[in-house]
DNA sequence: CAGTATCG
DNA sequence: ATAT
């Protein structure tokens, strides 16, 4: 039978709709912010005036921090590829998850976070109240289609304190927020190009993942095309 | 257990 | 959905 078609007649509880006139699918959208739990802010569109500059900035920094496959402790390959910048770059091996100031493919530092990554997320954890973030961890995820990051907490940090800032560009995806337990159901949000998130406060240990990414043509960013890149800055140390 | 396999 |  064709799953396709009756996964796309399904409706996604909890996900917002997509725009019903094609003519606007690729317009800016208003900024809109939407609290998706106490500590938790959706920022819609908010990045969307950085992205020429977010891109240039990414490219340089993956031509010099190759995206690649890292693999769970347990040695199996994450679909996700990644890379990192700024101080800290996050890694898993066969050691585990942690932090590192040296990018093991490399043996030298990830390259610096730049002012734009920089800036953007100050400026999204300003406005869901964390006025003072100084990130110095950029984890870089590439999504192609069928890739997907399962249920988990981010907890490999030493300062819980500090907001997680995640944004969005180029493919949809929907985002899963869970509670702090793993049992818990979790909600269900479609992220769009230039959204931000942010959780922090009682937020900021709550299960979340992305489902699988479905290809589709955005157009607007050659460097886009059929990927989505997640940016998710964080203070390790 | 940031993945995958298997089950009802 | 559940085990791991």
């Amino acid at each position: 039978m064709d799953m396709k078609g009756l996964q796309l007649s399904l409706s996604v509880p909890n996900q917002a709709s997509s725009p019903a006139n094609p003519d606007r699918a690729q317009e800016p959208r208003p900024a809109t912010q939407e609290t998706l739990a106490p500590g938790a802010l959706l920022l819609r569109g908010i990045a969307a005036a950085f992205v020429p500059i977010l891109l240039d900035d990414l490219a340089r920094i993956v031509a010099e921090a190759p995206l690649r496959h890292m693999k769970t402790p347990s040695g199996l390959r994450m679909s996700v590829a990644m890379s990192n910048c700024g101080p800290l770059g996050w890694i898993s091996d066969r050691a585990g998850y942690r932090y590192s100031a040296l990018d093991p493919d490399r043996g030298r530092p990830w390259p610096p976070l730049p002012a734009s990554f920089l800036q953007l997320a100050q400026s999204a954890a300003a406005q869901a109240g964390f006025p003072d973030f100084v990130p110095d961890a950029c984890l870089i995820n590439r999504y192609a289609p069928g890739a997907k990051l399962s249920l988990h907490q981010d907890k490999d940090e030493r300062d819980f304190s500090a907001p997680i800032v995640s944004v969005s560009l180029g493919l949809p995806a929907v985002f899963l927020l869970g509670g702090l337990r793993r049992a818990d159901r979790p909600s269900r949000h479609l992220l769009q190009h230039g959204d931000v998130v942010v959780f922090g406060g009682p937020s900021r240990l709550r299960y979340h993942g992305i489902l699988p990414i479905q290809a589709a043509d955005i157009t607007a960013h050659p460097q886009l095309e059929n990927i989505r890149i997640n940016l998710t800055l964080r203070k390790a140390r």
